[in-house]
DNA sequence: ACTAACTTGTGAAATCATTCACAAGCGCCC
DNA sequence: GGGCGCTTGTGAATGATTTCACAAGTTAGT
């Protein structure tokens, strides 16, 4: 199968949640000029998009809400569940291990880690911090899916580089800081103060 | 001037930090290469990035580390401080508003609010959290830059409402829904489900 | 059964972003 | 001062993504 964008990931994991809220309204059918207006892209983009994967929609009508939520869930990958691990229990860490949005989307957190022996044996909604000395033979053990780095920059590419090692092929990291991993591993960066100079940039160049 | 892509100016978030750790190494020069090579990319996009902006290397030599920073910093707007506030103080508008990375970029939390009682009163890294029935009187008596959305997905959109109305003109949504705003606000999202759910897609769809 | 009103799916066109390729400029060394 | 090696800046070419435009399929109404 030809390569997807990621734009085109980004959206459709945009509509799989219009389609659980027009499913919570009680409607069966959207149109992909609905999934549009909701989206804030044109009604063309969204028929492309699912183009990718096939046609599931119906000609005069539009597509079935359940249907084409299950078609989208089956694509991302959402019918399983995803073991998850966090490495860091700070404030991210912390705030991260409690969120509430990943449990509601199957994703599972397995495990949370530290060095800091203050943190060892915290409970965090439930989970417990474990000392991070623990994490090659607990990766070993329970094969976690994805890893959140949420640690200083210094010590990110180091755990990148050690959990990929252990087998990891999934890690998503909130440290400011550009990371590597090996082919086969994927690997995104949410950076908040990047995203903060962005915003910077779009008010320094609109208001001079 | 024509308009930039955003992907050019994260790029240009991305280098300005590579050239502090060159200062930081005590480096005076660098080249497109060099940039290039630390961000993943290749010499040609450093250049041509850098060519929207004016022409500020030196054939042969590469660029001045410290008039490259500078240069980029005034792009980006980062020249200035801005003011920012939080709203929500729940789990992770207490951990943006402990950040240590926004500060040391020129943001300055200048207030946090939420409409718990519980909440308000209590000390956030130095910082009071506020009753949120203040935040229309607080922002046009301290004009923040930008606002931090941290609150639930339902309460977010009143809220971006309630801010531009009040003459914000930047917003930073850490609510997992997307959001709109009049033209003229610049606003950008951090989703972090949203990204699990590429993870979700790249590991699906790598491994069948 | 026919028409009118919609909506999908998709090639083609247009736009946008990246990469290529190279002339031109600069520093260093002899 | 001349030549060599390195690096920038930038048009042109390529590649990727979005938008256009429309044939074809479906429903609902009469």
């Amino acid at each position: 199968m030809k390569p997807i964008a990621e734009s085109t990931v980004r959206r459709l994991s945009l509509y799989l949640r219009f389609l659980e809220d027009y499913r919570r309204q009680g409607l069966d059918t959207i149109s992909s000029g609905d999934l549009a207006a909701l989206g804030g892209t044109t009604s063309a983009q969204v028929r492309k998009d699912l183009s990718f994967f096939g046609s599931f929609g119906t000609r005069g009508l539009g597509y079935s809400v359940a249907a084409l939520a299950h078609r989208i869930r089956e694509i991302l990958g959402l019918e399983r569940e995803w073991r998850v691990i966090i490495i860091g229990a700070g404030k991210i860490g912390a705030a991260l291990a409690q969120y509430k949005g990943f449990a509601e989307r199957g994703f599972r957190i397995a495990g949370v880690y530290d060095v800091d022996p203050a943190r060892i044996g915290q409970s965090l909604e439930g989970t417990i911090v474990k000392d991070q000395r623990d994490l090659d033979a607990d990766i070993a053990r329970q094969k976690p899916d994805i890893v959140l780095i949420a640690v200083p920059s210094e010590a990110a590419q180091p755990l990148v580089d050690r959990v990929t090692k252990a087998g990891v092929r999934g890690v998503l990291n909130f440290a400011p800081t550009p990371l590597h991993a090996p082919a086969g591993v994927a690997l995104r960066s949410v950076d908040m103060a990047l995203e903060l100079e962005i915003l910077s940039y779009a008010l320094a160049s609109s208001k001079g």
